[in-house]
DNA sequence: TAATAGTTGACAATATTACTAGGTTAAATC
DNA sequence: GATTTAACCTAGTAATATTGTCAACTATTA
């Protein structure tokens, strides 16, 4: 899993519109300005969530997008997945006859820390981190670590 | 902390590197040749590297790279940081005047996160990775997950 | 001492990715 | 129906990542 600022910005967005949400879309001119993110870079990662299907559009005048599941039915981790394309995770690209291959001693520590990483995204909703001061997001920490 | 194939190269040479080591120096070419990472790339991350003190270097034939502190004694977030410079973890760029701002909802989560891949990459030395099929990293993660 | 194998550093060149700008289309309101 | 608002699409530019080249400089070896 890829860690960058595209990753952030998927994020925080998404939390933007769960944040803001009553019912109604949210216009990306609106997250831009709060979130301070390029409308055009916005447009761009909106693209791929709605491939992803995490969002749904509506056009025109008071359109915008909404989550497509409730806030607590996204994890961090597929909100990064639809924007950032995997890094490979191995100079070996994860092939199956790098077994034990001193050319690759990198391979599981890559691997795991991908799984790792991933774990840890994937306990997290969007409306976990809304939560106010984000308990849930300590309690999880507390109890996995 | 960002997560890039930057990162991983550095970490993989510096794998070579404690995989290889017989007390003599290993060279670029070769930790080229086997990970598959350009030369001039190597140089540059090595050059880095040295100016965090993780390895030395000497000059002349049979000469090349070797680690400045034991396999076990360097780990693996050190080396990321080396090379990488560390990710803005927040639209805030983490300002103390953030809080509870709506503004900024994923300050929390992306600081969380930093510090939680920090953690894990702290926990981990160079040598524990080249450790015949990384027991040693198992135990961490069945112990700490 | 000459030749060689190696590091080191400075650049330039290319490739990939991040980000921006502008136009087109769809729906809503006036 | 004209205008507005917003999604959507197609580029372009800017920034990084990666590779390539060349010229010192250093130690070894013959």
């Amino acid at each position: 899993m890829k860690l960058t600022t595209k990753s952030r910005y998927a994020v925080t967005a998404m939390l933007d519109i769960a944040y803001h949400n009553k019912g109604n879309p949210i216009s990306l001119p609106e997250i831009a300005d709060r979130q301070n993110i390029s409308l055009s870079y916005l447009e761009q990662l909106f693209s791929r969530l709605k491939k992803s299907g995490l969002v749904e559009s509506i056009k025109g005048p008071g359109g915008g997008y909404m989550l497509s599941k409730g806030a607590d039915d996204i994890v961090i981790s597929e909100v990064i997945q639809a924007v950032d394309e995997d890094l490979e995770t191995t100079a070996c690209n994860g092939k199956s006859n790098c077994h034990n291959n001193h050319q690759c001693i990198s391979h599981n520590l890559w691997q795991d820390l991908g799984v790792e990483i991933k774990n840890f995204l994937s306990d997290i909703t969007l409306q976990q981190v809304i939560s106010k001061n984000n308990s849930d997001i300590k309690e999880i920490k507390l109890s996995e670590y």
